[in-house]
DNA sequence: TGGTCCCGCCATTGT
DNA sequence: ACAATGGCGGGACCA
């Protein structure tokens, strides 16, 4: 009986589910394209799904092979859905069916004992339609919003969702493997993915389009049009060798292509469905009546292949693995199945009915991502567990002779920190690379642009119309980007390019999860490609973590571990030590992001978005490298840690200094990445303490130096570039107005208003993180040394020179980069540019009047576990 | 009968 | 050694 009642609960919710999906795709469909999407929060979604597998669980262990009872298949009751079911199956007639069906079997099953026996014969019954992919993929679809929020949790549990969909794992790769290929989730860790919506379909796709350009699949796919298939094949495999090199653009490019590959030829992501993807979309993107039928695709696609022989299997075959991803594709609504009819007669086709214009908004982004082509990006790399971009990537590395020890010692870490079950999540390739921040960025934008729309309507604030307003002029709202601030940002952040170019060397430091984690550790500079080890994330994780709150030991441990890596990007023998700790770390870390997202709420959400948006261009115009300011940006646990006297705090306000210090140097170049910490400590400067976390030197002038120059300290001053300055002045003296949303108000109530601590908050963490430092030392050159003030002066300093007390990053919230950090959706809805809005003021001392709150970045941090 | 594509074996790859 | 991935193609289902 309970057993059924269960079973009846899943159905239930699984047809919730569905239904969702069906109301979401239309309605999204229609939202989309005008961007204004409803952030639904994946929590909300998980955690109805998340009931649903405890039941699941409860019952007994679905395991993959007793796919079919539960699934769709049980009867369900009619519940108070029923109606709108109704609806749905109305315009679905699959749907109808499938609903016909379970009633059916329902009857059967009357019987709680039949339950099973029926289910059986349901699932038998079931109509192979019902247990298509494409079906499948729409619970899947269903399961996610299209648009994120980033500050939520989207992890991915390939076993829950094999089981709450009641479906062989098997089939669960097949659909992630097409998304990955769309970078619509990416690989975290085994068994687990992160979801990431649509967020950066415009612009994967834009690449692909690119691609596919490059490759010439339109010529090819004209030729194969007007030739015969048999000589289209010879052709086409003739093409293939040129194409081969970059044929693969995505998957295969780093590392891949290499020679290292298998003797027989292609390895097997070659032949990934990943790389099937996203040729197969590139075809359809390069092909003037986006039409493609399936033939010709398979045909283009196996001439890619190195594979000498193309027979008719080995042609069925691609057509079979087409079709499974035409259902994906389909249930994404990118393309849609249609006839064709050529010579050879009437044959089945997709046509392309996703994004058009791909380019417009692709190249925006592009220009700032990392130069690698789609691979980097592509879902195999953002799979990529290793430093190494891809996992290509990682092969070659390996494989190449000088390299390979060194890469096996960084891989090996990783591995630990991978394999483990709870595995933290990999630092995507993306992350890595940069595209990570790219896509996160992009991901933002257009949440942010969802939620600028939204709220532009709402705007309730004043203050946060002013700053609006604001930035609308100098950073042109309205579009993303604002040109000009582009310009300005690439100027500051130098590095970015680098980055994106050398992801793997970032990644030395880069906690492994959390992609801004990478921002932070980073080092962007060195270009240690082989270096870039986990352990090194891995110490910075446990650092997270383990310090933040209390004295606790682990701070220590991780910051004396951090500093070795720092230095040595080869690595250390801490490492073993720092991922179990990180692990550890990771275990508890959902309650800790619980905390932080409490903390985050705060904000308010429209500053949030605002600045989101900003930021989301700006980096866009940057690039994405910058990345590690963010790393730096506190984390609301930490901010209530005083900069006080308090080793540990200090110890860890020292390694964020030292991270700061070190994509200063990166950033400037000037300095070498090995400094120490305690080195950093004594010589960095302002800037530094920024990140740092505790004490942020305020000094307007910097802030403002960042962007104009000195002259801009003034608060009050228009900043042109509001962003740059917002920091400044809030840092400075926010005035309680400006930080409306921030119910802390800023230490000097003396000073002018500030701009929003939103902005303030935001421009301090890209600029003084990004830009650095140095500006803000300079800028305020009053300060003697600032790293040494910051810690001592903790307290009254800041406040003095309107300092803001930074926390620094929670552990967590390095850890895991789905994570909601920050509760509030809207805020939190930028995925990448998350801030935290950490009440500044709080958490630093004295001042309790007023409490500043800067937008952090967040760091996306996934809470693994649910 | 051709189009579809589910299903699950089993090779790879990762832990 | 075991688990996670995922290539692959037999053969069933559909129209």
């Amino acid at each position: 009986m309970s057993v059924t009642a269960k079973r009846w609960k899943m159905t239930s919710t699984l047809l919730d589910v569905q239904l969702n999906l069906e109301i979401n795709r239309s309605s999204l469909t229609a939202a989309h394209e005008k961007k204004e999407v409803v952030f639904a929060e994946p929590h909300t979604r998980s955690s109805a799904s998340g009931r649903s597998q405890e039941a699941q669980k409860v019952m007994g262990p679905l395991s993959t092979p007793t796919k079919g009872p539960s699934e769709s298949a049980g009867g369900e009751p009619w519940t108070p859905t029923s109606n709108l079911k109704m609806l749905i199956s109305a315009a679905s007639p699959e749907i109808r069916n499938r609903e016909k069906e379970k009633n059916i079997a329902e009857e059967t099953e009357n019987s709680s004992q039949d339950t099973e026996h029926g289910e059986e014969a349901e699932r038998l019954q079931l109509s192979r339609k019902e247990k298509s992919l494409g079906l499948l993929c729409h619970k899947f679809l269903a399961r996610y919003p299209d648009y994120p929020n980033p500050a939520v949790n989207n992890d991915i549990c390939l076993d829950d969702v094999a089981v709450e969909l009641n479906v062989e794992r098997r089939r669960i790769y097949d659909i992630m493997n097409v998304l990955e290929s769309l970078n619509m989730v990416s690989r975290l860790a085994k068994n687990r993915y992160t979801w990431h919506g649509r967020a950066q379909l415009a612009h994967t796709l834009a690449r692909l389009q690119r691609e596919g350009e490059k490759h010439h699949y339109s010529q090819q796919i004209q030729q194969i049009r007007q030739r015969p298939a048999e000589d289209v094949l010879e052709m086409e495999g003739e093409e293939k060798e040129n194409e081969d090199t970059d044929g693969e653009i995505t998957l295969r490019e780093p590392g891949f292509s290499e020679t290292s590959v298998d003797a027989k030829g292609a390895s097997r992501k070659d032949k990934s469905l990943r790389v099937m993807s996203q040729k197969f979309v590139m075809l359809f993107l390069v092909s003037s009546p986006r039409v493609v039928s399936l033939e010709n695709a398979a045909r283009i696609l196996i001439g890619e292949d190195q594979v000498v022989d193309q027979d008719k299997s080995k042609f069925k075959t691609k057509i079979r693995r087409l079709y499974d991803i035409s259902n994906v594709l389909s249930s994404l609504k990118l393309i849609k199945k249609v006839h064709v009819t050529e010579e050879r007669g009437r044959k089945p086709a997709f046509k392309w009915t996703g994004p058009e214009n791909l380019s417009l908004q692709g190249l925006q982004v592009e220009a700032s991502y990392c130069p690698r082509p789609l691979e980097s990006r592509s879902s195999v790399d953002n799979c990529a567990k290793n430093l190494f971009c891809s996992p290509s990537t990682k092969r070659g590395f390996t494989r190449h002779h000088s390299l390979v020890k060194l890469a096996k010692s960084i891989q090996d870490d990783r591995r630990k920190i991978n394999s483990a079950p709870s595995s933290p999540v990999k630092i995507t390739s993306d992350v890595v690379t940069g595209s990570f921040y790219t896509s996160k960025m992009d991901h933002l934008a257009e949440i942010c642009k969802m939620q600028l729309d939204q709220q532009a309507v709402n705007v309730q604030k004043q203050s946060d119309l002013k700053e609006a307003a604001h930035m609308q002029q100098k950073s042109s709202v309205p579009s993303p980007i604002p040109p000009a601030m582009t310009p300005g940002l690439e100027a500051l952040c130098p590095q970015t390019v680098q980055l994106s170019i050398a992801p793997p060397p970032c990644c030395s430091f880069v906690p492994v999860l959390v992609p801004q984690a990478v921002y932070v550790s980073h080092t962007p500079v060195r270009p240690r490609p082989v270096a870039r080890p986990l352990p090194s994330s891995t110490a910075v994780r446990s650092m997270t973590f383990e310090s933040p709150r209390g004295a606790n030991t682990k701070a220590s441990p991780a910051s004396v571990t951090v500093t070795g890596q720092r230095r040595r990007p080869g690595y250390e023998p801490a490492s073993p030590a720092l991922k179990r700790t990180c692990l550890e770390s990771l275990e508890k870390s959902p309650a800790k992001i619980k905390r932080t997202e409490t903390n985050s709420k705060s904000l308010s959400p429209k500053l949030c978005e605002i600045l989101q948006a900003r930021l989301k261009d700006r980096r866009g115009a940057l690039n994405s490298s910058r990345a590690s300011a963010r790393a730096l940006h506190l984390e609301p646990e930490f901010k209530q840690k005083k900069p006080h006297n308090n080793p540990d705090t200090m110890e860890h306000s020292m390694e964020l200094q030292y991270f700061l210090e070190t994509e200063e140097r990166d950033e400037r170049l000037q300095n070498q990445t090995t400094t120490t910490v305690q080195e950093s400590t004594g010589h960095t400067n302002t800037e530094t303490l920024i990140p740092t976390g505790y004490l942020i030197p305020i000094s307007q002038q910097p802030l403002l130096g960042f962007k104009d120059t000195p002259t801009s300290i003034g608060e009050t001053n228009k900043t042109p570039t509001y962003i740059y300055r917002t920091p400044t002045a809030g840092s400075i003296a926010p005035s309680p107005q400006e930080f409306t949303p921030s119910p802390l108000p800023v230490h000097h109530p003396t000073h002018r208003v500030s701009p929003n601590p939103s902005i303030l908050n935001f421009t301090l963490q890209n600029l003084a993180l990004i830009h650095n430092t140095h500006s803000a030392t300079h800028t305020a050159p009053e300060q003697p040394s600032p790293v040494p003030c910051t810690y001592t002066h903790a307290h009254t300093p800041l406040q003095t020179h309107g300092m803001i007390f930074i926390k620094p990053v929670s552990p967590l919230t390095l850890i895991s980069l789905q994570q909601p950090t920050l509760t509030t959706p809207k805020c939190g809805s930028a995925p990448q540019q998350c801030f935290f809005h950490t009440p500044v003021s709080t958490m630093v001392t004295p001042t309790p009047s007023k409490s500043l709150y800067i937008p952090q970045r967040k760091l996306d941090v996934s809470s693994e576990e649910h």
